[in-house]
DNA sequence: TTAGCTTACGAAAACGTTTTCGTTGAATTA
DNA sequence: TAATTCAACGAAAACGTTTTCGTAAGCTAA
């Protein structure tokens, strides 16, 4: 009942002839005599023939597959991210293999060892926190070396010599932090997390150059980090209590939300006694309530930035040793958060 | 400068002794004495030697990859499943390769016929919206004919005898509407989409037996059938205008988030005038004002679900016949939408 | 001494392609 | 007629493994 999947070998047992020829009459090759390609192609076609992918992977060294290696799939950014590299695999004829490092160091390097091994013809990836925090890049040097073609965005790491696709975190910060100085507001805190995550780091630098440019005094106590990207509601709580702050910059969207919920909790009214903007303009920015202004960061446009890039990298022949970093300019997007 | 990967033959080469000596060494084979596999192993260490997966693949004629084929990943849902499917697969040692249909029924044939052609072990999808209008599945009655796997979740069709995951979705859409009628409700309105979708179909079914259940008449009016899964702001804008109800179940979170900014700009006070339910218990609903009660769907369970019974037909030599179904009890979260 | 056993290794086929380089037999040319 | 060309096809290597089946040398036993 089964309909094994048929190969050059059974159709050249077939119709008498031999391999090469079925090979290249299915190519359309002059060398074959009219009639015999013919003959070849219909069978085939009856058939339903398909050459193996993985065979012509092997001949070629060329499996037509990127890797994709992220932390946490359920999360908006990521996911526009792979929407982006799918939208331009697939007009190159790629496919996407998706990794998760969960944010785990240990995870990251059996993932990519794996896929070096012959699985993919280079990699995206963004790095999990657990690598960041480790500062090993070890396992990323060694696939450059062995001249796999890597690509790195959002969190990136200046250790290891590739292409690069960012967002200006820097300028967004700064951008969403100068709004609410203009809009009048003076005590404005931030809620970013610790160090390592480099994204945390480039906008807590925006948010500092537009205070500074200000001559607003930059305030330990309106800063406050988190140990992770992950909730702590009662972090946040604490901070709103005591922070007395007008304005709050987050550095994604979900501490934002809670953020304001809990503001209101205390009888805030938002925009007018207390102002947020966040990262990342999600799901959540637009259908929360009010909704809210943030920064926008353009996933899908990174991830199509990003396949462009290895995708030109794997398929050119000479090994230009040059790596770009493109920056893509973040937007702020104002709703009821910030204004009525 | 690049350190290329190194294979069997060239450590066959270096060290004078044949490529089986070598491959057997490797494995660890009695057959080998024990100073050549001592020097053979401190060989490939050295040179850090991984074997080739792809030309494992051809020759195991198994690629230890899974394919998953969904609609849409900028979606919370399927972010969870995949991380379901991913978390069980990587214990089995198995990558997952995605692609996305785009709820388009072309994308979601080519897909599938390119993965069918030696790239993957077994698929895993949830049907696009366009394959279900068309009512076509000829792409998925040929991968069983040639005997790949294949596990069908929550957009599933019975035209394909497979296996199939779901999340009875008529129970779900049941207890949210007879917990609706108990706290009082009168008027329940239903916000889904036109039939195709298997998921709206059963979700009103649900919605239908608990109305029937109560001896309530059902009323054409307080069904709103949307387009697509795509939020219409004017149809919902309208229907909760004039439709007049005091309780709302919709198939997706979306709906009821912005019908519930809708109601409140109306001046209707949640729950009080008008309780929302929404399918799909993801970051919107948790993080709404007020947050939503919610249907949760589950989906890490139904990934890694999934994934279990596609690996399990993968690796079981013994062409069993027989198909599942199995399906996973939604769970209702109740928050601030219908109580507080 | 010789038949029979081990031990330790190598040759070769196989997975399914692509591609280079023959090798036919017939047609053309001198 | 003999040398040359050409059209049409096949053999074989290669991609990197795994695995089956030899087979040589050294040993044991009668």
């Amino acid at each position: 009942m089964l309909k094994k999947k048929i190969t050059l070998k059974h159709i050249a047992r077939e119709l008498e002839v031999s391999i090469s020829t079925v090979s290249k009459a299915l190519k359309n090759s002059e060398e074959i005599g009219r009639e015999t390609k013919e003959k070849i192609k219909a069978f085939a076609k009856l058939y339903n023939y398909k050459p193996n992918n993985i065979a012509i992977s092997l001949k070629n060294r060329r499996t037509k597959n990127i890797g994709v290696v992220i932390p946490n799939i359920v999360h908006h950014f990521f996911t526009t991210v792979i929407q982006g590299i799918e939208k331009y695999a697939n007009t190159k004829g790629y496919n996407v293999i998706v990794c998760l490092s969960d944010e785990s160091f240990d995870k990251e390097v059996i993932n990519v060892e794996l896929l070096a091994n012959g699985s993919i013809d280079g990699f995206i990836m963004s790095l999990s926190s657990g690598t960041q925090k480790e500062n090993d890049y070890n396992h990323l040097k060694e696939i450059t070396e062995q001249g796999i073609p890597l690509v790195l965005f959002d969190r990136i790491t200046n250790e290891v010599e590739c292409d690069k696709v960012i967002i200006d975190d820097v300028l967004g910060a700064y951008l969403a932090t100068k709004r609410l100085i203009e809009q009048g507001r003076k005590r404005i805190g931030i809620i970013t997390t610790y160090d390592y995550l480099s994204v945390s780091k480039s906008r807590t630098a925006g948010y500092q150059k537009a205070l500074k440019e200000f001559g607003i005094k930059e305030e330990n106590a309106l800063m406050l980090r988190m140990p992770s990207m992950d909730i702590d509601e009662q972090l946040i709580q604490d901070f709103i209590k005591n922070a007395k702050v007008d304005a709050i910059l987050t550095v994604n969207e979900i501490f934002s939300v809670y953020g304001m919920q809990v503001a209101q909790d205390l009888g805030y009214k938002i925009p007018e006694d207390i102002s947020f903007i966040g990262f990342t303009d999600g799901l959540l920015s637009k259908y929360a309530n009010p909704s809210l202004t943030s920064i926008a960061q353009h996933g899908e446009k990174m991830g199509e930035t990003a396949a462009e890039m290895l995708i030109h990298k794997i398929e050119s022949e000479d090994e230009e040793e040059t790596y770009q970093t493109k920056i893509i300019a973040p937007t702020l997007i104002e709703r009821n958060s910030t204004i009525n």
